[in-house]
DNA sequence: CTGAAAGCGCTTACAG
DNA sequence: CTGAAAGCGCTTACAG
C-alpha cells in the first residue's frame, strides 16, 4: 500500500498539501495542485478510509433498518436511500433485521461505535421511548413509520386518509359490507389504516361490523387464510380491502378458489403498490406509496441532521395515490338492488 | 465520548490491558478482567469502532455488488450474505449498482480504500479481464455469475444443467415445439441457459429453428412482448421456456390474453423460482436456484479468503431443482396425435 | 499476566 | 498558499 507521505515525497510538497489538494481544500496553487495529482497518478494512491474516517470521526455511511429484506416493499425505498446517499459520497450498510429485536438494537448501537453516523428505521418494532432516546442522542429518521406523539424525524404518507380514501373508494361504488384486514396490529401504520377504514364507514353511516375486521401479518397466507374465513359465512361481503397488496393478492386467491369472480362478486383493493399488482389476475387496485421518494427524503433528513443543519420540517408527509386497475369494477346496478 | 483511556484509569490498568479485555484475549487473570468489564458498564462505554478498524487494518466489511435491489431475486441471496457475515461480525455494505458500469468499478475501488475487507460479485458486467485482475489483487467471490475459463472464486449452478432438464421435461412431457427466451447475451449464465435448451434438443434429436430463440432482457414486459411475436406466427410454438421467472409470466400474460391457455394450449417454463410462482395462474413450473445457500456459501467462502484461508474448491456449483408447477400440464394422448 | 511505548495514516489548527 | 507538529483512539509487539 503507498501512502500519503510517498506521494508527498515525490511530489515535494507536506501531506498537508497533498491532503488538501485531495480534499479539495481553497487557496492550492494550481501548480502545487498539478503536481501532487500526477505523483498521486503515477503511484496509483489510493486514500486509506479506515484512516481517514478515523481521524475526522465521520465513516460516511449510514446504516438502514429494515425488518426483511426479501420483503419486495423495502426495495424501492432503499434504492432512493442510496441514491441520496450516493449524491452526498455516503454508503449504505444493510441493516437487515429479520424481525428479530437484538438485531434492531445492535444495529443502533453501531451508531454508538462509530462504525455509521446515522439511522434510518424502516422498522419501529423496539420500545418507542427507545427510539426517541436513540433520537435524541444520534441522527436518526423514520421512513414509512412514526412514532405517535413524539417529534422523531419521520417522512411517510398519512395512512389514515390513505384508508379512508381507498375505503371510500369501495363505498362510492355502492358497497355496504366492506371487510378489513389489517396489518399486525403492533405496528402503528397497521392501526392507523385501521382507523382510515373505521372513518370512513362512519362518516358514510355504515355500521361497523367487527366480524369483518381481522388481522393478518402481512403475508399472502393469512391474507387468504383470512378471505377463506370470510366466505364461510352465509352472507359474505362484497368488498375486501387487505392493509397491503401480499394480503390482497392472498384474498383474490381464496375468492377464486372459492369460485367467486373478482370484481364481479367480491371487490378487492390492496395497499402499496408493489409490482405484483400489474401481474395479478385481475389487476389490483391500491394505495400507491410513493416509496423512492420517500427513500430520498428521508436520506435528505438524515444527512442535513448529521450535517448539524436545521430541519424546516420534522415530519414530512408524502402524497400517497389511489391506483385504479380491475379488481373493483365499476358500480353496479345490480349492487344497488342487493342492498 | 468516553474513550479507553478512562475505562483504564477507573479500572487502574492501562488501557493495553482494557483493549485485551475486550476483545477477549487469553492471560487475563479474572479478576482484572472484572474490573475492567465493570469500569467498562459503569461509564458505559463504547469501544470507537473507527479507531479500531484503522488500527486494525480491517473494516470487517464487506461489499455486495448486484445490479438492481428492486429485483427479488438478489434479496433472498443477501439474505444468506447478511447472516453468515454477521456470524463472523461483519457487516454488508450495500453496492446497488442500478447497471451502471461506473458504479460497479467504483464498488470495487472501495476495497482498494480498505473501506471494505472484501467484494461479493453478484453481477459481472464490466469486463472479464477486470474481475480477474481484482480477484488477484483482493478477496472477491462471485455469486450465481462465474468467469469462463478463469478460476475466479464462484457460487453458483449449473446453468447449462439446468436448462437442459427444463427443456426435456418439456420435451419428455411431448412437445417438439419449444420457444425459448433468452435472458441478455452478454451474460454468461444467459448464454449458458441457451446452451442447455440447444443441448436438450440435440440430445432428442429435434430440429432447432432459431426462429423460435429470441432475446429477453428478464423482465416481464419483454417475456410478454417476445411472446406476443412468438402467438403471431401461423402454427406458434406448444411450449416456451423463459430464462428466468419475470419472462415467463409476461408469456403467460400474452397467451392468456391472446385467448389461449396455460397448459393446455402452450405449456411454460420459467428460471430462478422467486416467490412469484405461486401466485400466477397457473402456478409456474421453473428451476429453482438455492438462492440463500449461494449467499450463505459465498460468504462463507469470501470470509475465509479475506482470512487468509486456503479454499478447498474455488468453484463451487450448488443443487438446482426442477420445480413442478402447474404450467406444463400433463403428458396428453392429444399432443402426440397433433405431431 | 500486565504495562510503556510506538504507531496505524491520515487531517487540522496553528503559524508563517 | 504551505509546512511542522500534534493527535485522532485504538492495538500490538516487546519487555518484564
Amino acid at each position: 500500500m503507498v501512502k500519503m507521505s510517498e506521494v508527498a515525497k515525490l511530489a515535494k510538497v507536506s501531506t498537508s498539501t497533498v491532503s488538501r489538494v485531495l480534499s479539495n481544500a481553497p487557496y492550492i496553487a494550481e501548480e502545487t495542485r498539478q503536481r501532487v495529482l500526477e505523483a498521486v497518478k503515477s503511484l496509483n494512491y489510493k486514500p486509506n478510509r479506515l484512516a481517514s474516517n478515523f481521524r475526522k470521526r465521520s465513516s460516511k455511511t449510514v446504516v438502514v433498518v429494515l425488518p426483511d429484506i426479501t420483503n419486495i416493499f423495502f426495495s424501492k425505498i432503499i434504492q432512493g436511500l442510496q441514491t441520496v446517499a450516493k449524491e452526498s459520497d455516503y454508503h449504505v450498510l444493510l441493516g437487515d433485521t429479520g424481525n428479530n429485536l437484538q438485531l434492531e438494537k445492535e444495529f443502533i448501537e453501531l451508531v454508538k461505535e462509530r462504525l455509521v453516523d446515522g439511522l434510518i428505521l424502516t422498522t419501529a418494532r423496539i420500545p418507542k421511548e427507545e427510539i426517541l432516546a436513540a433520537s435524541q442522542i444520534m441522527p436518526v429518521v423514520l421512513a414509512c413509520e412514526y412514532i405517535d406523539g413524539y417529534d422523531v424525524p419521520t417522512v411517510c404518507i398519512d395512512n389514515i386518509i390513505a384508508a379512508r380514501q381507498a375505503t371510500e373508494h369501495l363505498i362510492n361504488l355502492g358497497h355496504k359490507k366492506i371487510a378489513f384486514i389489517t396489518g399486525p396490529l403492533g405496528i402503528i401504520l397497521s392501526k392507523d389504516r385501521l382507523d382510515g377504514y373505521r372513518q370512513a364507514l362512519l362518516l358514510n353511516e355504515i355500521f361497523i361490523d367487527e366480524s369483518l375486521i381481522q388481522e393478518g401479518d402481512f403475508t399472502v397466507k393469512s391474507g387468504y387464510d383470512i378471505t377463506m374465513k370470510f366466505l364461510a359465512v352465509e352472507s359474505p361481503p362484497t368488498a375486501i380491502f387487505a392493509s397491503n397488496d401480499e394480503m390482497a393478492v392472498g384474498a383474490i386467491k381464496a375468492i377464486k378458489q372459492k369460485g367467486f369472480r373478482v370484481p364481479e362478486d367480491i371487490a378487492i383493493v390492496g395497499f402499496d403498490d408493489i409490482p405484483l399488482c400489474n401481474i395479478v389476475e385481475p389487476e389490483l387496485t391500491t394505495i400507491a406509496q410513493p416509496r423512492y421518494d420517500i427513500g430520498c427524503q428521508a436520506m435528505e433528513m438524515l444527512l442535513k441532521i448529521i450535517k448539524g443543519d436545521s430541519l424546516e420540517r420534522r415530519q414530512i408527509v408524502l402524497p400517497h395515490k389511489l391506483e385504479i386497475r380491475d379488481s373493483c369494477g365499476y358500480k353496479l346496478e345490480r349492487r344497488e338492488e342487493d342492498e
